[in-house]
DNA sequence: AAGCTCACCAACCGCTCTGTA
DNA sequence: GTACAGAGCGGTTGGTGAGCT
């Protein structure tokens, strides 16, 4: 009803994001913090809606984010939480440091949805699924009336198990606020660790910046950056050398996560890691966004950073 | 090899919430 | 109390790659 758009959009772009952009992007948040998202794209170069700028920066390049695929215990925090919270991805995201309401999102619609079904699990209600009338063993009563089948199949069982404990928990919103912060992090069992969580040392991953060579990248590369194709992340991403940056009301009040440890992260995004044996000296071809889990699942935290 | 289908996920859209004048 | 702007949130879409025929 006349609502004004969030900025004006006209010749703005859309679409992927370049490896360009993204550097205009993060150089001026490390530069100025985050500070107004709609004159943020005006200030940083960038013919974007400040609203785009924000949800490239929160779902993809902030550099607390986890990557990679969500772990077991991951995977069953969320199936609690969203069992409590319903579909509020961002209350789900805060409890799971370094994942977006977006990611979990995703992940939940395309992976848990999935599951929980397959389990005989309804994924809106989280209790279990009737059985389709084939199935069904008949009721004696048989009169019209909707019959739920309380009688989960053997392998469905124990995962029911876990679900309904998780019900029966029965924890208040409230509650769960302050409860969560306390017992939720800790493992549901023994199975994870959190060895499956890649923690990698600065010094395992910083990468001295090599005059760049050029090498065989094994990148497949699938996003839509500029046809130069092969340019290297220091040509594209060339803020790194300037991080004798203070401590801003950015770190202050939203990455106070940003120690010194925790430039891992941002390294990662800067430096490669697809040859472990060249590691240290890696020149990197592949633009930013090419990292997205679809490369740095598990597997490849562990065969290319341990 | 080509065409098709499906799965995945980054990004967009529009509504709601929150803070401020 | 109201209006407005900005930020946040959740649902949805569209592009891309993988797998299959």
């Amino acid at each position: 009803m006349g609502r004004q758009p969030c900025c004006d959009k006209v010749g703005l772009k859309k679409g992927p994001w370049t490896a360009e952009e993204d550097k205009k992007l993060i150089n001026f948040i490390l530069t100025n913090g985050q500070c107004c998202w709609r004159a943020l794209p005006k200030l940083a170069g960038l013919l974007r809606c400040g609203k785009s700028c924000r949800l490239r920066w929160t779902n993809y390049l902030r550099p607390d984010l986890k990557r990679g695929l969500l772990s077991e215990y991951e995977e069953n925090m969320v199936i609690d939480l969203h069992a409590k919270l319903g579909n509020r991805w961002s209350k789900i995201a805060s409890h799971l440091p370094g994942r977006t309401d977006n990611e979990i999102k995703n992940h939940w619609n395309t992976h848990i949805k999935k599951k929980l079904k397959k389990m005989g699990i309804d994924p809106l209600t989280h209790k279990p699924l009737p059985l389709p009338p084939a199935d069904r063993p008949r009721p004696p009563e048989e009169k019209g009336e909707p019959t739920i089948n309380h009688q989960p199949e053997p392998e469905h069982s124990s995962i029911l198990c876990d679900i309904s404990e998780i019900l029966d928990q029965n924890v208040k919103e409230s509650e769960l606020e302050t409860s969560m912060q306390s017992s939720l992090f800790e493992p549901i069992d023994n199975e994870f660790c959190t060895d499956e969580v890649p923690l990698v040392e600065p010094h395992e991953i910083l990468v001295p910046c090599a005059p760049p060579t050029t090498s065989s990248s094994s990148s497949s590369s699938s996003c839509s950056y500029g046809a130069g194709g092969s340019t290297s992340i220091h040509e594209q991403l060339q803020f790194l050398p300037t991080f004798d940056w203070q401590p801003c009301d950015l770190i202050a009040n939203n990455m106070d996560f940003w120690d010194d440890d925790d430039f891992t992260s941002l390294s990662f995004l800067i430096n490669d890691h697809h040859d472990d044996s060249d590691s240290r000296n890696a020149t990197v071809e592949t633009p930013l966004t090419q990292y997205s889990r679809t490369i740095l699942d598990e597997e490849c935290w562990k065969l290319e950073l341990l």
